[in-house]
RNA sequence: GGAAAGGUGGCCGAGUGGUUUAAGGCGGCGGUCUUGAAAACCGUUGUGGCGCCUUGCGUCACCGUGAGUUCGAAUCUCACCCUUUCCGCCA
C-alpha cells in the first residue's frame, strides 16, 4: 500500500508510475477527492464527539433533573448527527481503501520503462558448467516418460490437467534439490521455517496478494482458509503487527512450501510438461531490513540465488525486469532464467524484488533504531531460491545422456542418494 | 463437535454505567544522591488519525473483533475469533 501522503503531496509521481506500468492514472483523482471528503467529514464528526463527551461529563454531575433532561435530548441530536457522519465517513473509508489497496507500488529509479516484457533488459549471461549436448535434446516430458519418472496420466487421473506424479528418482531428485536448497540458504545466513500452507485473508491482504489476485487464488468456500500461492505470504507475515528492534536487522528468512495458484490469466500456456502447475513447490527467501539497507539485501539476495544456479553448474542470464512487466509489489525486480535444451527456453527459475515498504505499511511491520526512538518501517524483499518444477526441467535436460539416463548433478548426489538415473 | 473458564498497555494485574486522564506493581527512559554502581527517592512512559501558531499543543479513536443499548460503555446485550482445561473424534 502507498502511503496516503505521498499520494496527497506528489500526485503527479503516482500518476507517472502508473502509466510507466500501462495502469490507468485516474484512482488518483478520486482518491484525492475522496481523501479531501474523509478529512471533513472526520473533523466535523470529532468536534461533535468532544461537545459530547465533554457534555455527557457534566450530565452525570448534574443534580436537577429537568436540566438533566434537556441536555439528555440535546444529545441525543448531536448523537443521530454524529450516527449519520459516521455512516457516510465509514463509505468514503471503504471506497478509500479499495483505490488505494488496487495501487501497485512506485518504482525503483533504476526500473528502465516499458510498455511490456520485450522491454526487459537482459543484465549478463553466465555461461554453466555443463557441457552442451552433442545429440538432439529431448523435452522433459520425454526424457520423465521414458525413466518411468514423471506419470502424466495418473496425475491428470487424480487431479485434472496440470497435475502429475513423480516417481521414484524423479521424486527423490527434487527432494534432494529441496534439501539442498534449504541447506545452502542456511549457509548463506537465512533462518529456516516451516509454515502453514493455509493462511487466513488479512494475511493475503497484508502481503498485497488480495484484493488484487483474488482469481488466482484456492480458498475453502466456508471458511477462511486460503492456500498460500507462495511462501512469501506467511513469511511476509511472521512479524506482523510488530515493531523489531533495530539490532536484530536484518532478518533473514528461508523456508519451503508448495504454492497453489489456479493459473487462470495463464489458461491455454504452458500446457506441456511440469513448467506451469495448479501446485509446485519452491524454497523462498524473505528479508526484513532497515530502509537504507534494501539496495544492498536485493544484490545479495540475487546473489544467493545464483549461487544456486552455478551450484548445479547451468547456463543462466539475469534479466531486470522493465515497469510494464515488474510486479504489482515490486520497486524493482531481477529474474533468472536459466537455459534448458529440451523446451529450448530460458525459464523464469526465480525473481528476487525489493517492496520496500509496501507490504510493511499493509502487514504493520516496524522497528526502532534505538529504545524508545520512533517506530518506523521495515523494508522487505524476497526472492525464489528457487522454484522446483523449472530447476527440475533444467536438470532433467541439461545432464540428459544420448541413452536416455540423466546425470544427477554432482551437489546433489548426497541428497538423491544415485550418480545417474537410469531406467529401470 | 460439546462443556466450562478466560482475553485489559512492553509484562503482571485492579476495574459491574459517570469522581480530571484505565488504580497499583514490574520493566524501560530521564533525574537527584554517589568516586562509580546498586539501593532509595522524584519525574516520565503505547499506537493510529485529524487540525494547528509543528522541539510542541489540541482533539478523536483504540481494553480480542464486529454490531447494539445509553446523554455517557473496559463495564450491559448479541454474534464471532482466540487461549486454557475437560469430553468426543482423529494422523
Amino acid at each position: 500500500m502507498l502511503d496516503i501522503n505521498l499520494i496527497r503531496k506528489e500526485p503527479d509521481a503516482v500518476r507517472q508510475m502508473l502509466a510507466a506500468r500501462g495502469n490507468d492514472p485516474l484512482p488518483v483523482d478520486e482518491i484525492l477527492a475522496l481523501d479531501v471528503q474523509r478529512r471533513d467529514i472526520l473533523t466535523r464528526s470529532e468536534q461533535l464527539r468532544a461537545t459530547r463527551n465533554a457534555v455527557s461529563k457534566e450530565i452525570g454531575r448534574m443534580k436537577d433533573e429537568a436540566e438533566r433532561e434537556a441536555k439528555k435530548a440535546e444529545m441525543r441530536q448531536v448523537g443521530e448527527e454524529i450516527g449519520t457522519l459516521e455512516a457516510e465517513l465509514n463509505k468514503i473509508e471503504a471506497q478509500l481503501l479499495n483505490l488505494t489497496a488496487a495501487l501497485p507500488n512506485t518504482l525503483d529509479a533504476r526500473t528502465p520503462i516499458g510498455p511490456d516484457e520485450d522491454h526487459n533488459v537482459i543484465l549478463r549471461v553466465e555461461e554453466g558448467v555443463v557441457p552442451a549436448l552433442t545429440f538432439p535434446a529431448k523435452p522433459h516430458w520425454e526424457i520423465g516418460e521414458g525413466l518411468g519418472i514423471i506419470d502424466f496420466e495418473r496425475g491428470v487421473k487424480l487431479s485434472g490437467s496440470r497435475f502429475y506424479v513423480l516417481n521414484g528418482w524423479g521424486a527423490r531428485l527434487q527432494r534432494g534439490l529441496i534439501a539442498w536448497m534449504l541447506n545452502l540458504r542456511m549457509e548463506q545466513g537465512y533462518e529456516e521455517r516451516y509454515l502453514p500452507f493455509m493462511v487466513k485473508e488479512q494475511t493475503l491482504f497484508a502481503a498485497a496478494q488480495l484484493p488484487k489476485f483474488r482469481d488466482n487464488l484456492y480458498h475453502d468456500a466456508e471458511e477462511d482458509y486460503w492456500m498460500v500461492p507462495t511462501a512469501e505470504v506467511p513469511l511476509t507475515n511472521l512479524h506482523g503487527d510488530e515493531i523489531l528492534s533495530g539490532d536484530d536487522l536484518p532478518r533473514r528468512y528461508t523456508a519451503y512450501t508448495p504454492c497453489f495458484r489456479r493459473e487462470k490469466m495463464s489458461a491455454g500456456k504452458d500446457v506441456r510438461g511440469i513448467k506451469r502447475g495448479h501446485q509446485f513447490d519452491k524454497v523462498e527467501m524473505y528479508a526484513f531490513v532497515k530502509p537504507e539497507d534494501s539496495d544492498a539485501m536485493l544484490e545479495q539476495m540475487r546473489e544467493d540465488a545464483e549461487a544456486t544456479l552455478k551450484g548445479l553448474g547451468l547456463t543462466y542470464r539475469v534479466k531486470q525486469l522493465c515497469s510494464g512487466d515488474i510486479g504489482f509489489g515490486s520497486r524493482i525486480t531481477y529474474d533468472l532464467e536459466v537455459y534448458s535444451p529440451g523446451v529450448d527456453e530460458w525459464l523464469e527459475v526465480s525473481s528476487v524484488s525489493n517492496v520496500g515498504d509496501f507490504q510493511a505499511r499493509r502487514a504493520n511491520i516496524k522497528f526502532r533504531r534505538e529504545k524508545g526512538g520512533k517506530a518506523e518501517l521495515v523494508h522487505t524483499l524476497n526472492g525464489s531460491g528457487l522454484g522446483m518444477p523449472r530447476t527440475m526441467i533444467a536438470v532433467l535436460e541439461n545432464f540428459q545422456q544420448q541413452d536416455g539416463s540423466v546425470v544427477v548433478p554432482e551437489v546433489l548426489r548426497g541428497f538423491v542418494g544415485t550418480d545417474v538415473i537410469r531406467k529401470k
